[in-house]
RNA sequence: GGUCCCGUAGCUCAGCUGGAUAGAGCAGCUGACUUCUAAUCAGCAGGUCCCAGGUUCGAAUCCUGGCGGGAUCACCA
């Protein structure tokens, strides 16, 4: 149930009485119409535009015909009280029973409270991490990995059709430069002493493993001045042995993807799928035979070749230049296979794609939203999540990381230090285009400003509160749960019913952070929601009659758990979507 | 130089895709706290929403042009 949904509904039956009424001209639509929390809770409950959305079609002053929708629905049981505000806002005041009925609504839903309605025909890939498999995930792959997850998890949620998806780059020249540098490690296995691993080759103590596996399945049979001989063998053994990898730490941040897709497999054997791609465009005319213009404002690549080469007419589509298909050796260029990479996501009936990619890759966008609209006719919905850089501190000091001493952090150690909850937290803690801060002392803190304790806490005390009560009246816990509303009667304290309107703002709050393929807004509304419950159990200090748990006073206590527990499952439901555990206790 | 992102309280950031008197945490100040599981709670103070135009009933939010910061520019991936 989605409060704000349900008023829209009724503020539109409203409108097509007063047209029956012929106070509103015939075929008047609310186009605009919004029914939302009003800043100021003083204002209300709800708070709606219609009036002022509806005056010009109306001729009538925003105000009078506010006076007239208001009329309307007065007559609804569950409005208290209509008020007409400012410029001509229609601000109602809802019956607490109906938001005590919110409350009945979460305990009987329970993990299901806030879950959009299916949405046949929106089939969404999700495609997140797609790191190269040339070596272990580290710092700068977490945050896009949890995002993606997280968005995931959301959509789902909210009714859509998801797949989550990791495209492996595995067809590029880097894996050539991956199966040397395994092959470096195999000579080492082998007991040759091999040195510095040379420049450009991955130095990485990883590649041991593939080394010594190498040895044991093919002992020295591999060894060759003729790359063309070991190369095959070896690429298949460090691609395997990587992914495997990089699954595992995936896993250690509950990462869950289904499928893992080859950018190789689009060319294995007789098949090519990216000639067929770019043999489609040709058939729309979009392929051609010219030149590029060196790049501008930067010093040319040393390599820079003027030639004439095939090229895609992405600027038809907003690019800035067209691009490049294929590479002077005959193969393809990564934009090419990726464009045939995102044509199959479309042929597998994925109508919305999403990637999450880094902030690096911010300029690749045009391009491929180019492809992807030449190639589907623009049937296709395309979004790119880009997630800005994690700069690292511990206690306020910037953690040193060079690429160039390959002194990255991995993700494993990151894990490792602090856990996954504070990570996958954290990650989302901060819309994804915004840079994000992450302090390793800070994360782990047990204090209010560090956000994931102080949310995990709040479901924590909400199960305490609820096993302390069971000691007190045992069989309790029961009795919660099948709590009816005249049971909740009892409920009206105005800090229990601000409570009560934050869940009834959780559906809604699903639905538009789904929308906007934003996750954060998950989190930042749990931190929120704790802060409410928090705020609600200390009051019981000063003024015991609002204690959650009433010795004297059983009737009151189910109903007060109600709303506890009502807290304690949209708390989870929120941790769940982000992938964070909701502990029973804090130790 | 082009493109993309960011610019909101002293600091770190939200602001629900156009709503009313712009919010939270930290830091500062004032008070409460021998606890229904502690690591908090209540309050005060703090603002040229980078600037200038525009769109309209209404702009932090949308458009245009600047300024400042970051990322990026390829037959790499």
């Amino acid at each position: 149930m989605n409060v704000f949904v349900l008023f829209e509904e009724r503020i539109d039956d409203a409108i097509t009485a007063l047209v029956a009424d012929g106070v509103l001209p015939e075929g008047t639509e609310a186009r605009g119409l919004t029914v939302e929390p009003p800043r100021d809770p003083s204002h209300g409950d709800l708070a709606s535009n219609a009036a002022m959305v509806l005056a010009k079609a109306a001729k009538m002053k925003p105000r009078d015909l506010a006076e007239q929708l208001a009329e309307k629905l007065r007559a609804d049981p569950d409005v208290n009280e209509v008020e007409i505000a400012g410029p001509g806002f229609i601000n109602l005041r809802l019956a607490p029973e109906f938001w005590r009925g919110v409350v009945g609504a979460v305990l009987k839903q329970g993990q299901n409270f806030g879950k959009g309605p299916d949405r046949p025909g929106k089939k969404v890939n999700v495609e997140y991490v797609s790191a190269n498999p040339t070596g272990p995930l580290h710092v700068g792959h977490v945050r896009g990995a949890v995002f993606g997850d997280a968005l995931a998890n959301l959509l789902a949620f909210a009714g859509y059709d998801v797949a989550r998806e990791y495209y492996i780059n595995d067809a590029g020249s880097q894996i050539d430069t991956l199966c040397r540098s395994a092959y470096m490690r195999y000579r080492e296995a082998l007991g040759e002493e091999i040195g510095d691993i040379p420049e450009g080759l991955y130095p990485g103590d990883y590649l041991k493993p593939v080394g010594e596996a190498l040895v044991a399945s093919h002992g020295d049979a591999l060894l060759s001045d003729d790359e063309t001989e070991w190369m095959p063998v070896i690429r298949e053994v460090s691609l395997h042995m990587m992914m495997e990898m990089i699954r595992s730490d995936l896993a250690t941040l509950n990462i869950k993807q289904d499928v893992f897709f080859s950018e190789r497999s689009m060319i294995q054997g007789d098949k090519d799928i990216v000639a067929a791609t770019i043999e489609e465009l040709r058939g729309k005319g979009m392929i051609y035979e010219g030149r590029l213009e060196p790049p501008k404002g930067t010093t040319p690549p040393e390599d820079w070749e003027d030639r004439e080469q095939t090229l895609f007419r992405s600027t038809d589509f907003g690019d800035d230049v067209d691009r490049a298909l294929i590479k002077s050796d005959g193969t393809y260029t990564y934009f090419a296979s990726d464009m045939a990479y995102h044509h199959d996501k479309y042929l597998r009936g994925f109508n919305v794609q999403i990637d999450v990619w880094g902030a690096d890759h911010a300029g690749y966008i045009k391009r491929v939203d180019a492809a992807i609209q030449a190639l589907t006719d623009k049937q296709a919905e395309f979004d790119v999540k880009v997630c800005q850089l994690v700069r690292l501190y511990r206690g306020g000091e910037p953690v040193k990381m060079s690429k160039r001493a390959g002194t990255f952090v991995t993700l494993r150690e990151v894990v490792d230090e602090v856990g996954p909850d504070p990570v996958r937290f954290m990650m989302l803690y901060r819309k994804n285009e915004a840079p994000l801060d992450f302090d390793f002392k800070a994360v782990t803190e047990t204090a209010k400003e560090n956000p994931v304790f102080y949310v995990q806490y709040g479901h924590a005390r909400v199960c305490s509160a609820m096993r302390n009560a069971e000691e007190t009246f045992p069989g309790i816990a029961e009795k919660v749960k099948t709590v009816n509303v005249d049971g909740l009667g009892q409920l009206d304290d105005e800090g229990e019913l601000g409570i009560m309107r934050r869940l009834a703002a959780f559906p809604r709050l699903v639905e538009a952070a789904a929308h906007a393929h934003e996750p954060h807004r998950i989190a930042f509304y749990l931190y929120e929601l704790a802060g409410d419950f928090h705020a609600q159990y200390n009051r019981g200090k000063d003024q015991p009659q609002l204690r959650f748990i009433r010795d004297d006073d059983r009737d009151l206590t189910i109903a007060r758990l109600a709303l506890v527990q009502a807290v304690g499952t949209v708390l989870y439901t929120g941790l769940s979507l982000l992938g964070v555990h909701a502990p029973q206790e804090m130790r």
